[in-house]
DNA sequence: GCGCATG
DNA sequence: CATGCGCATAAGCTC
DNA sequence: GAGCTT
């Protein structure tokens, strides 16, 4: 979260009651927190997006009633330049061992492209995987890469996997969504409690872990604690990392 | 949670 | 003075 | 052209 813009998703009257979204901070802000002015092209203006420098940062959002963290995935000073490109499972009328099973093809053609992912739990029905890029390449760049995978998956799960944006289309399918991969576009944040039943946590996870008993709920805010002791913090291994996308595209052509 | 407009 | 409303986004869809 | 989805 350190050092991006953030959607704030507030929640002032806890889960049970309304939250909304809040791009554009109006009001001033204690001293050593600040905004960045990032033009909207709809807007045809300026918004004041809330850039989380650091823990006193992250308790502000948490005070405003913030309790899933959207940060985007560039930060204030590459904002053009994503840190990772995202695909993101999102299942529509299937369970979560569909998921795991779409997640695994996608590691599949990750292995025989020799492209480094990561992935974790949405929090709350889908898995996100995460490709490291270094801040090396542009928004447009990530997305068309992300759909070029996305279309690679499908092609050999059709009966499972869809790339239709409209869920008519796409009934009982898990849904490849690339359009994440977008300036100003944001998923929950690795650890982020989700404003659900059950307090679920987004959970990085090894690939190893996909296999048929895991459910989303198994992390929660009662026992993430317990397995960051026991696996450390997975999502550490991402920070500095980059695919070469030149090399990857390369084995693909094959 | 809060500023603002409305009745 | 109580009550209600807004507080996100861009683009490609379908209707 | 408005409305829905992400």
């Amino acid at each position: 979260m350190i050092d991006r813009p953030h959607s704030l998703n507030r929640c002032p009257d806890g889960i049970s009651g309304e939250c909304f979204y809040q791009k554009d901070i109006d009001h001033e802000l204690p001293s050593g927190l600040y905004t960045k002015q990032i033009f909207s092209e709809s807007k045809n203006a300026y918004i004041n997006y809330f850039i989380c420098n650091g823990v006193e940062a992250l308790l502000y959002m948490v005070n405003l009633g913030c309790i899933d963290m959207h940060p985007w995935h560039s930060r204030a000073g590459t904002l053009e330049y994503p840190d990772y490109a995202i695909i993101d499972l999102d299942p529509l009328g299937v369970g979560f061992e569909v998921v795991i099973k779409t997640a695994l093809e996608v590691k599949k053609v990750l292995d025989e492209l020799s492209c480094e992912g990561f992935c974790k739990t949405s929090g709350s029905k889908g898995i996100h995987i995460f490709l490291p890029l270094g801040a090396k390449y542009s928004y447009d760049i990530a997305f068309n890469f992300t759909k070029l995978l996305a279309g690679l998956v499908s092609q050999r799960i059709p009966d499972i996997t869809s790339l239709e944006r409209s869920p008519l289309k796409r009934p009982n399918r898990v849904y490849l969504d690339c359009y994440q991969n977008r300036m100003g576009q944001t998923i929950a944040a690795p650890y982020c409690i989700r404003p659900r039943k059950g307090a679920p946590v987004s959970a990085p996870l090894l690939w190893e872990e996909l296999k048929k008993p895991l459910r989303p709920a198994d992390f929660n805010m009662q026992n993430i604690f317990k397995r960051l002791k026991k696996t450390g913090d997975l999502w550490q291994k991402m920070p500095g990392k980059s695919i070469n996308l030149e090399k990857i595209l390369r084995n693909i052509k094959r």
